[in-house]
DNA sequence: ACCACGATGCTTTTT
DNA sequence: GCATCGTGGT
């Protein structure tokens, strides 16, 4: 084992030139740059510039010849992400930036599977199926297994199987701790079945894009060693929201060179719900001894005063590896304090933000370097009706996107069957969209056939005995499809979608509704034809639509931006307005009574990162009357506001519970009386005492809330541990 | 096959 | 308060 593993950074030979891009960084940077051998953590704050590390870490290595651009694998978790780190790089190096292995951990998976099908288990050409494909399989098989789908949620059922698969469980391997009373017990066939008719389908989830990877490399280490040895440098992005599997990925990627350097920032991990281990950051000198640790604390975005309250807020969360983010060297900046107000409602609240976006623009701050971050994202609703109503320009992003739409998911579905006759799912999507008369009860007779025959719908048209109008409006569609797939080699994908939804009457379905939102999903349509040109093969484009999240904003356009808190993470604005600090909706009440102080602890890690998208200023505002769900609620301010510093506040109307820390009032507009009542917080699960019914164990009342576990006493069963969320409260009215 | 009504259930959602 | 979904009637 002789190698460039055992060399130190100063036993390489010199640059042949200068590398240029070194000069630009703070120390830190550069040190975490010039690392290159070995396990390495870079903890790097909000604003601190990792974007910029790992695009020059990977041109140092380029440059000083420690490996060729595709022997490097950056790996991100947003298209978004690898576009940025891609152009960046570009700018950089140039085209060989191109042949560098970079990009988010599912399509870096969908390369590696389509490169060993037949090893993986999978046929060429297979599918990438969506979050609602799933479900509705779910669906299937829970209504076949006589589970009653209205109580027992197929999106739950698809919800644990993903977490088993973060988690890299097959389901030979689903641990006994793990498993779920959930759907009468029957999660393990569950997800058998679910498994053998994805097999059947010759199609793939996202957990099995970093499942069935895994699996591979322990099935063949032939395999894996081929990969160990291609990939000399391994870089990871946003490295506190992998999960377990990436994690096992990484770490037999990184093999015996482990030349592994992780970027992330523990503070910013919010996905836990979404199956991100934080501890695979802070565990990181545990598996890795030998492992530096470079934090980057020298923050290049936001004032004092932002970074202050950023900073005070964090320090009340426990187990942090901690970083203390400063202004930059050399940057000076004066600096506002943050804005707090308390307003009367949420109407109020979105008025006067309103009012202060136009100043703000007023003072040269274009819309689009303001935003709003909610918590929830019904909470952009009052903004819009507001913002309506005064002509302001907004944009809501990472709402509805272009591939989930129902006209663009018909057409994939098309497509899909056109690829593979076995895709049941796209068949059940599309069969009788247009309306061809094929009802339930056809649609049942097919099932019949082609569970008895072990073929697909698709190929039971022909095997089963019909009513003659049901059989001839199949066998036109049949030849639709067929006669598309005849044309998929020699026609330019465009053209055959265009002939295959014509054909198929698809296209003529929408034109004949003549509705407003008819004639948007043509113009839907028409864009999924432009981007159709783009592909050379109907394979290429079904892998690039599974996987594609983020259209391409148009982020010219100079509108206010709005967004949930999750989805302002890696963005950065001028101003930030933070509505709706409140008890109950931030911290999220259901957070904390699913997941106790751990879900604090990440609601707090919420407002930092709402925090430190500021810039310049930032406004956080809580209301004392909103309307949720119909009814007026009347929270308390949230514990988080006392949790700031006082020094670098600007505060008017805010009236927090604990004395110490009581808000001045009276100097503002808006100059109320004290508050005569004495309120506190819920010191833990506002839940304990409740009465409660779980799907087993029947009855019982609330004992104890241990980080979201809860301890039942039930009536039939004395005392157990639950987990919340398979407990239902009983409103005992 | 379609509409109309009522029951239901509402945090976040990188791929 | 509202949108979505499933049922049951025509």
């Amino acid at each position: 084992m002789s190698g460039i593993f055992d060399l130190t950074d100063d036993d390489l030979p010199p640059l042949q030139e200068e590398f240029p891009f070194l000069a630009e960084l703070n120390p830190q940077q550069k040190e975490a740059v010039k690392t290159t051998q070995g396990p390495l953590l870079v903890l790097s704050g909000a604003g601190t510039g990792k974007t910029r590390v790992l695009t020059t870490r990977i041109a140092y290595i380029i440059a000083k010849n420690l490996a060729f651009p595709w022997e490097i694998l950056a790996v991100t978790f947003t298209n978004k992400a690898a576009r940025e780190m891609q152009e960046r790089l570009g700018a950089m190096i140039g085209g060989e930036a191109g042949s560098v292995w970079l990009g988010t951990f599912h399509r870096i998976g969908v390369k590696i599977l389509s490169r060993h099908t037949l090893e993986a288990g999978l046929n060429p050409n297979f599918i990438i199926i969506s979050t609602d494909d799933a479900e509705r399989l779910l669906k299937n098989i829970m209504t076949d297994l006589g589970i009653d789908v209205k109580k027992h949620k197929p999106a739950i059922a698809q919800e644990i199987i993903a977490s088993w698969k973060d988690k890299g469980y097959t389901p030979n391997t689903v641990p006994a701790t793990l498993k779920s009373t959930f759907a009468m017990n029957k999660m393990d066939d569950i997800y058998k079945i679910y498994q053998s008719k994805l097999k059947d389908m010759n199609a793939v989830d996202f957990g099995d894009l970093l499942l069935l990877p895994l699996i591979l490399f322990q099935q063949h280490p032939d395999i894996l060693a081929s990969y160990q040895k291609q990939f000399k440098y391994i870089l990871v992005d946003e490295y506190q929201d992998t999960n377990t599997v990436q994690y096992l990925l990484l770490r037999l990627l990184a093999g015996q060179r482990k030349n592994i350097c992780c970027v992330g920032d523990d503070d910013q991990s919010i996905y836990s719900w979404r199956g991100a281990e934080v501890e695979n950051i802070l565990q990181f000198s545990k598996i890795f001894p030998e492992a530096k640790i470079i934090r980057l604390e020298q923050n290049y975005r936001s004032t004092p005063q932002i970074l202050a309250c950023a900073s005070a807020l964090i320090s009340h969360n426990n187990g942090r590896l901690g970083k203390n983010l400063y202004v930059a060297d050399g940057r000076a900046v004066v600096g506002e304090k943050v804005g707090l107000t308390g307003y009367w409602n949420g109407l109020e609240e979105a008025e006067k933000i309103a009012e202060l976006i136009v100043q703000e623009h007023h003072k040269g701050i274009p819309l689009n370097a303001m935003a709003i971050l909610v918590r929830a994202s019904f909470q952009t609703r009052e903004f819009e009706d507001v913002f309506m109503r005064m002509g302001l320009a907004y944009k809501i992003i990472g709402g509805f996107k272009f591939y989930e739409r129902e006209e663009i998911k018909d057409a994939v579905a098309y497509l899909r069957l056109v690829l593979n006759s076995g895709d049941d799912l796209a068949f059940g999507r599309i069969v009788n969209k247009p309306r061809r008369g094929i009802g339930p009860a056809v649609i049942e007779a097919l099932q019949e056939t082609a569970m008895h025959k072990h073929i697909s719908l698709f190929d039971a048209i022909q095997e089963t005995q019909l009513r003659p109008s049901a059989q001839k409006a199949l066998d036109t569609f049949q030849e639709t499809i067929l006669n598309a797939r005849k044309e998929l080699e020699i026609t330019p994908l465009q053209t055959l979608t265009k002939t295959l939804l014509t054909q198929s009457g698809y296209i003529a379905m929408w034109q004949q509704e003549k509705t407003l939102e008819s004639e948007g999903k043509i113009e839907n349509l028409n864009e999924l034809f432009n981007v159709l040109a783009d592909f050379k093969t109907l394979q290429e484009f079904l892998d690039h639509i599974a996987l594609l999240t983020d259209e391409d904003e148009e982020e010219e356009a100079d509108k206010v931006q709005m967004m949930t808190l999750h989805a302002s993470k890696g963005l950065e604005f001028s101003t930030v307005f933070l509505p709706g600090w409140e008890e109950g909706l931030f911290p999220h009440q259901k957070a904390l009574d699913e997941g106790g102080e751990t879900a604090l602890e990440e609601e707090r890690r919420l407002a930092y990162v709402g925090l430190t998208r500021a810039r310049f200023k930032a406004f956080i505002s809580c209301a004392s009357s909103r309307r949720v769900y119909g009814s007026w609620q009347h929270p308390l301010p949230s514990r988080f506001l006392e949790e700031l510093p006082k020094e670098h506040l600007e505060a008017v109307n805010v009236f927090t519970p604990s004395k110490m820390h009581a808000f001045e009032w009276g100097d503002g507009p808006l100059a109320m009386a004290p508050p005569t009542k004495v309120f506190s917080y819920p010191k833990k699960s506002s839940r304990l005492g409740r009465r409660v019914f779980h799907e087993t164990f029947g009855q019982g009342t609330i004992l104890r809330d241990d980080h979201g576990r809860l301890e039942v006493h039930f009536d039939n069963f004395g005392v157990k541990k639950v987990m919340a969320r398979f407990l239902e409260e009983i409103t005992e009215d």
